[in-house]
DNA sequence: TTAATTTGTGCAATCGATTACACAAACGTA
DNA sequence: TACGTTTGTGTAATCGATTGCACAAATTAA
């Protein structure tokens, strides 16, 4: 027996024609009972398995796509692909895994791999806001492979994306501390080439303006989002002589840090100083002092962006729908920001 | 222009013919240098991209691995993903994800999927014990596809496995609550019809014997991963008359579910009561009371079970290999446990 | 009984790339 | 001049599955 079967190795078998065993498999009504029966109950004996490789290189369709994360360890793009795979799974889809590591060069080269391998799509969350990989983009959209863009996107024309209301979260977490009765909030953020800091920069911003606020650029920090980063960034805003009471953190991270910081000060949370982080990391629940944080809905951002590759796929030409979904984030009142009661 | 040029598109254009084509854009030497030069500026210009189907049609190698996990957003499995990955990336791989959410008939479902789709490797943990799906498993191997374990292994003739040493690392754990003066040791576990639950428990067993301590059967608690299971499982210990005085919990978040209630109850860790846990979750080293954990190598673990299967595929004969790799996880004592200093 | 229809299969092309083999043209050598 | 050798390309088969078209056999209708 050899080892991978085919449909002509049960032909031969029964003495039929190759197309005979195909229509068989497929149940074509064309096909009388008896053959049909012979023909499954041979392909079970030789252990038969369609190739899907011949399937898709014949109908154009590898019913595969390709994700495109910067990192797949770390909860957040690890849950949205959870929720891209169970969106996918009913409808027989394989997803094919690439990490970037924010690295323009290792993206583009994701990119063009996923394209080789016939991929029927491409989802993934920008590393980069360089333009050269928005042609690149460009090239997958000239060979109708839609596109779906999640988290962080870029602007481009005919791709659909799917992204939560930085803004608007940024602006409710803000707002929050404000009514906690914080006025010198601080804000660290990341590198706000990329629109969902700049987004969120701005939210901050407004909702400082619309309190009343006056806003200080010497609260803004941009950092990496880590540990160290929140501390450093601590370190700093302490050393102001105008020091803030109060800190909104665009990574969950770099909130842990700045209240390990905070605390070794001796400074009291949240009763001196409160926080909010970002991301809703496992851990900002766990803490003892359990950390104020904005749900990104990970999952159904995931869930969604399937969905919307899922309609530019059925709807035939890519070109002419571009969805742009926004997903309104929750914030989580944890006990770093948490005054009241 | 055709959205996907292919070698037939370019030979047009030329007016030569596709073998030339595809010998220039593998720079066979045979090809004049005029022919080459040409071939290459016209594919660029038609945005010509390799159908890898077709290749590996052709071949009968897809350069393509599947991975199936039990989920894939859990910080565990999400880094031994990260660690395949990159292990694979030089040798131009592409990773398949599925997950089995701990379910037979999926993980079943995913293995078939990826024999359709003609992978060259299945690497897997196991979700489940039943025996059916070793059947599934064999007909895998007939086909001559390497398949390797990691973590969660099975006994089938001709797999390899990476997976760590857990009996000792579960004897290490058990030792250290002894030495740092606990006697009475209680210990929360994983389903035991799962090798490395087992294995941990004969670990944390054989520990309390070598130390003259008597093994207690109440002691000894089966229950889910979560940080519920564990609120549960201590109060379950601390109504026995007997109470324990330390914890070595299997998972990571019945270890923080355990250390929040024994903190409800008003006792003090470690002073009254130690706990470790298996993991090394992000968490446990974030938490103000730092948490002892088992450090179980992730990353290196898909690193290494990714070269297993670059051994087998370049060995040619798959079944003569059987590789079974331990790693020996490192124990990390943190607060939970450290009554000394 | 003959013609029309239905039923069940086979033939051959197709998807895109590779490659063994054939072979013409250009070259060198005796 | 005639005969080997390169050099560069083309032809055609192949990988595995699908499917439009053709066609024989069986069935039905007239």
């Amino acid at each position: 027996m050899s080892p991978k079967a085919t449909i002509y190795d049960i032909a031969k078998e029964l003495n039929i024609s190759a197309a005979t065993v195909s229509r068989a498999l497929n149940n074509n009504p064309k096909i009388s009972k008896t053959t049909c029966e012979l023909v499954l109950e041979t392909a079970t004996r030789l252990n038969y398995k369609q190739n899907k490789l011949a399937l898709a290189l014949k109908s154009g369709k590898s019913n595969t796509i390709g994700v495109i994360v910067p990192r797949i360890d770390s909860n957040f793009f690890a849950s949205i692909i959870r929720g891209i795979e169970e969106e996918l799974y009913p409808h027989k889809y394989n997803i094919i895994i690439c990490q970037t590591h924010e690295d323009e060069k290792r993206e583009i080269e994701n990119i063009n791999t996923l394209l080789n391998t016939q991929v029927d799509g491409v989802l993934m969350s920008v590393s980069n806001v360089s333009s050269e990989n928005d042609r690149v983009i460009e090239k997958v959209l000239e060979k109708k492979v839609p596109v779906v863009f999640f988290d962080r996107k870029k602007n481009i024309n005919g791709v659909s994306s799917v992204t939560i209301n930085d803004y608007g979260a940024a602006y409710s977490a803000t707002k929050h501390l404000i009514d906690e009765g914080c006025s010198k909030i601080a804000y660290l953020s990341g590198d706000r080439s990329l629109e969902i800091y700049e987004n969120r920069f701005n939210g901050y911003k407004q909702a400082l303006l619309d309190n009343n606020l006056s806003f200080n650029e010497d609260y803004v920090i941009q950092t990496k989002s880590n540990v160290e980063a929140g501390q450093v960034a601590v370190q700093k805003l302490l050393k102001l002589k105008n020091k803030p009471d109060a800190l909104f953190s665009s990574s969950d991270f770099a909130a842990l840090g700045a209240i390990q910081e905070l605390k070794a000060q001796g400074i009291r949370i949240p009763e001196d100083f409160c926080v909010v982080g970002f991301g809703n990391e496992p851990f900002t629940k766990f803490m003892e002092l359990s950390i104020s944080s904005v749900d990104q809905c990970t999952m159904e951002m995931g869930k969604i962006a399937a969905q919307v590759f899922l309609e530019q796929i059925e709807s035939g030409d890519t070109s002419k729908i571009e969805k742009k979904v926004v997903l309104n984030p929750e914030l989580l009142i944890r006990m770093s920001s948490s005054r009241r009661s």
